[in-house]
DNA sequence: TTGCCTGTCCTTACGCTGTAAGGATACCCT
DNA sequence: AGGGTATCCTTACAGCGTAAGGACAGGCAA
């Protein structure tokens, strides 16, 4: 975030001395903007400070250098993902949380390594965390078991989403349609027979894949791993906070 | 790998013309030494050449252009991880791949993104996922099943082990004799009360961590749910799970 | 043998990168 | 009014990936 200017009562205190009303997190925004668009080598100080209608070393005056600014457009790519209402039963959340990642995977692909791999500001970092272990906690998980499965459950969907991303290591995305290319099935079956004996008995079914289900079916597992219950909404149990404003 | 000399007859069929013996597989395990020890982006054209004692244009003679040597890399370092033994029964296998992987991960921080992000060639790709559809197979599943849980499994040590890599966000590497510093204690439970209740609930479980039993437990679970046995060596017939373990 | 072909390697050069250094300007607070 | 400070600009530099073109070695056909 910014040097933490809070707010204060005057409306233009975090624009003190800006010509242009520049801040970190525009100049964030339009870096992802550019990221989605262009892609991740595209994002140069130049070309970055082309969009924001000022010279590159301007930028400068809000980043340290250009891993800083590769830590906000992070930061801004996880501030992507929708979280979901807290109404749900916790196993509704857990599917649509793990769903809204990967629904933010793929609305910013080029920007995806850099939310896994980048540090980030704590407040973005935690902000799946915290909604995944309060799902857990309310399904009845004691705090060690709601950490191990929110790690099993985050490391999961940012493992598929990126290796999905990244075209299961063969540089081709999966499509909602499925439809395997012609030359990626005489490939797969022009593999040696011995060496990859299973990998030719599952052709069919690594091939004829559904995205969407495949994930969700993954998800699903992980849950009943972990215990949480299918149907259960809220527990009877001491709560605080009966509800909160978004 | 190189134009496919297949080794003929003659030994330096590979090498001809060649006034150094450089190959594609060596410059690609220099590459990785490079990135291993000076970081990812310390790999330059340059930086390697010197290191191959050549020129930086003379690379380009084995690699069209830096993305194909980033594959090569990506591919030498997949090639790292060390597949179990056959013998062991196929749960067994599965939490040596497991593990195996995330070791490999652990041996090559800064070329472990690469793996997960690069397309490589097939049978690079190939060899893990071969190596747990096959457990799977052999623990009784279907290939529908296999198939799914084999990308369970693996999504989950991808991610996991990447996020590790990355710090979980926090850019701080978890040590395997734990220990968080008081630093980190302090930003957490810093935070903010309401909006990260959960987290502050936990925050003694967060940071009380053994990465190498907190992991295994994530692949325990998992294999779990896919209902892999415990104890079963090679299975007798077909079967279909007449009990799973609690 | 001769001569060509192909693959390895070198030299030079270009446009691009991140950013160090230093100067100008506009706003806020005293 | 004056000073402080944050934006913003200009200039400059070393290092980047790689295009273009040439030198030379070894294998093959004549």
């Amino acid at each position: 975030m910014s040097g933490a200017p809070k707010s204060g009562k005057k409306p233009s205190r975090a624009a003190r001395g800006s010509r242009r009303g520049l801040t970190r997190d525009i100049i964030a925004r339009l870096a992802l903007n550019l990221v989605d668009s262009r892609g991740i080598e595209a994002l140069t100080m130049r070309s970055l400070a082309r969009a924001c209608e000022v010279e590159a070393m301007s930028l400068y005056a809000h980043f340290s250098d250009k891993d800083a600014l590769l830590g906000a457009v992070a930061a801004a790519a996880t501030d992507c993902i929708e979280l979901p209402d807290e109404a749900a039963s916790p196993r509704t959340r857990l599917v649509l949380l793990s769903r809204a990642f990967r629904n933010a995977a793929h609305a910013h692909p080029n920007a995806f390594p850099l939310v896994v791999l980048h540090p980030l500001k704590l407040d973005s970092a935690l902000r799946p965390v915290e909604c995944a272990l309060r799902a857990f906690i309310e399904a009845g998980l004691s705090p060690r078991s709601a950490v191990t499965a929110q790690r099993t459950l985050l490391g999961f969907v940012r493992g598929y989403s990126l290796w999905e991303l990244g075209g299961f290591n063969t540089g081709r995305r999966p499509q909602p349609g499925a439809r395997p290319q012609k030359e990626v099935t005489q490939t797969l079956t022009a593999l040696d027979d011995t060496a990859f004996r299973s990998v030719r008995l599952c052709t069919k079914e690594l091939l004829e894949y559904d995205p969407d289900a495949e994930f969700d079916s993954c998800v699903s597992t992980l849950l009943d791993a972990a215990r949480v219950p299918a149907s259960s909404r809220r527990r009877p149990k001491v709560r605080k906070v009966p509800d909160r404003a978004p």
